[in-house]
DNA sequence: ATGAAAGCGCTAACAC
DNA sequence: GTGTTAGCGCTTTCAT
């Protein structure tokens, strides 16, 4: 641990530790050969600057954070995967932080991020509407933040979603058209701003086919897996709907499961739809028929807001509502 | 932006500097009573001690780096769920990095993690056993790196995979125990130590079978999805096997994917098998026999590891194997 | 129990 | 084109 830094660089060299420091950040006051011979050495003595120095320094640490539910999780993985592909194209580092939707875990990861650590932050939140003082505060810290998927309206900047309202109308409509009588919908995190637009997208489809609106159909699942699934069993058993919006990948695979336990037919007894970015929708049985959202492009495009935020030094980002549509892919599942 | 820092705060305070460090990080000698009041004001003024001035001066940055081939990948998000949990206990920061399977972008990854920005590293790795020179040059700097997954055997530091040959062994049995006669395989990454030592497994079995081992029937694919479905349909149709063994989950979606397209019904004219790790297996048409990976229980104790390192101080890690094993889970897309 | 001061490794103004 | 130096915000001896 013999800990090479730029005075020691300096020293081997017989220069100032100035000139070593701008060698690596291509000043255009220094000598090419100069530059050369610096480069040369640091290689062959394996010297990297120290960033945290750096950073201390210049007050930027070239790097961003970004928070979310969960990670393993089709949506989340591919918009990280975005996200992570512009941040590599600015050569930032992406410091992860999963909230398992527990508002109290943002909560604690936002105030770390108060100081410092890094430039800006990409959020798909987990509380309600009312609770962004936190965020707020960190903007007031000189830190952007955007949001993707799970915003806060109210908060003054840009939030990158899907349209959910839209897709979830346009879905449920689908299964109106496909000749379901009785629709139920599965959802969870019911404080979530997209968890209230796809509940207002179905219950807009109902009322326009003049369809009643029926609380019993309406479950609100819970992120124990198990639990949910007895929830589901229960109103498909009780209930026995006819169709089923599920708002969340991870329900409609419950709701398969259930299906496969209660001996109902998809799509001959119950037909099936969700929001989802599961590959493998198209190979299940029967093949799946869902709302596919643009993950990777919406990841790509919050981090671009950011980016560009940061690149003009500045925390104030335009209030503005960035919609990247989803697709529904009709499978097997919504056949009639 | 008007940025408070220790020094304000103790302006605020009547009090040093050095008082407030000690408050912030339970200092022994401080008074209880002071040490409340200050940590209330803090509270008052948005006070967080900034990581990046604390880092430089202990040497300690508290955050570790993940490097992954992927992240939209079901092994390793579930893998980093689990790394995450126990760095979330430890309250340290994670840092993601994708190499998108090329070694040359690890390369660069790792250069930019010698100095200070990191206290560790958990990689899977891109390259083939001879490339793991500059992870030794890390450790050489004191900065401990675990393997998991993806490993360089021959780099003196832990390792945590599953048993991918005796998984493969077994799943390759199972085939041959089902009936199949001519078993193709499916891999990707020759280089990679899980490639080799899954393939060796499948050669094991198919010796000790007294089989024919056909270098047509073994497909190495490519990163570019189309191609590889290309690949597997062309030996499909020019081979004719009745039982596959992947190497990968997406090899094994593709694989369907063929099936479907030419008419191959499985499990009847052929049997299919796969590492996978996916939740909707079972759901899949007809439901796809995995060996599951413990993929949350290998990030967890790759975790555990170096973070065990990272407490004693020291960059010296047992040059030992941690092996997790898989299991095999039996399902339609393999009955007889 | 509290404070003064040096220094972590770097950058940037300024001098030469 | 290169060097000197102050200082980013903190921690940590060492005095008191």
């Amino acid at each position: 641990m013999d800990s090479i830094n730029i005075r020691k660089l300096a020293e081997e060299l017989n220069l100032s530790v100035s000139t070593i420091s701008k060698a690596f950040r291509n000043s255009y006051d220094i000598n090419a050969a100069t530059k050369e011979r610096i480069l040369e050495k640091a290689r062959e003595l394996n010297y990297q600057p120290n960033p945290l120095a750096s950073s201390l320094r210049t007050q930027k640490s070239r790097t961003i954070a970004v928070v979310v539910p969960e990670i393993a999780n089709t949506f989340f993985s591919l918009a990280i995967n975005g996200i992570e592909s512009v941040a590599g194209e600015k050569e930032f580092h992406v410091l992860i932080y999963l909230t398992h939707e527990d508002y109290a875990r943002e909560l604690g990861f936002i105030r770390h991020l108060q100081n410092g650590r890094v430039d800006g932050v990409l959020i798909s939140v987990s509380g309600g509407d009312a609770d962004y003082e936190h965020l707020d505060q960190l903007r007031a810290k000189g830190i952007p933040v955007v949001f993707f998927d799970r915003v806060y309206y109210n908060s003054n900047t840009t939030k990158v979603t899907t349209n959910n309202f839209e897709s979830s109308l346009m879905a449920t409509r689908h299964l109106i058209r496909q000749g379901c009588k009785k629709i139920a919908h599965l959802y969870h995190s019911s404080s979530l701003s997209i968890t209230k637009e796809r509940k207002e997208g179905y219950l807009e489809a109902l009322r326009q086919a003049k369809m009643p609106v029926r609380e019993e159909l309406m479950v609100e699942c819970d992120s124990d897996q198990a639990k949910s699934l007895q929830l589901i069993r229960k109103m498909l058993k009780k209930q026995g709907p006819d169709g089923v919006f599920s708002s969340f990948e991870k329900l409609a695979v419950l709701c398969y499961q259930a299906c496969a336990a209660q001996g109902i037919k998809i799509p001959g007894d119950l037909k099936i739809l969700t929001f989802s970015n599961l590959e493998s929708a198209a190979l299940m049985d029967p093949p799946l028929t869902t709302i596919t959202q643009p993950a990777y492009e919406i990841g790509r495009q919050a981090a671009s807001v950011l980016f560009k935020a940061l690149e003009k030094k500045s925390a104030v980002i335009a209030n503005e509502h960035i919609i990247v549509p989803s697709v529904l892919v009709e499978r097997k599942s919504t056949k009639k």
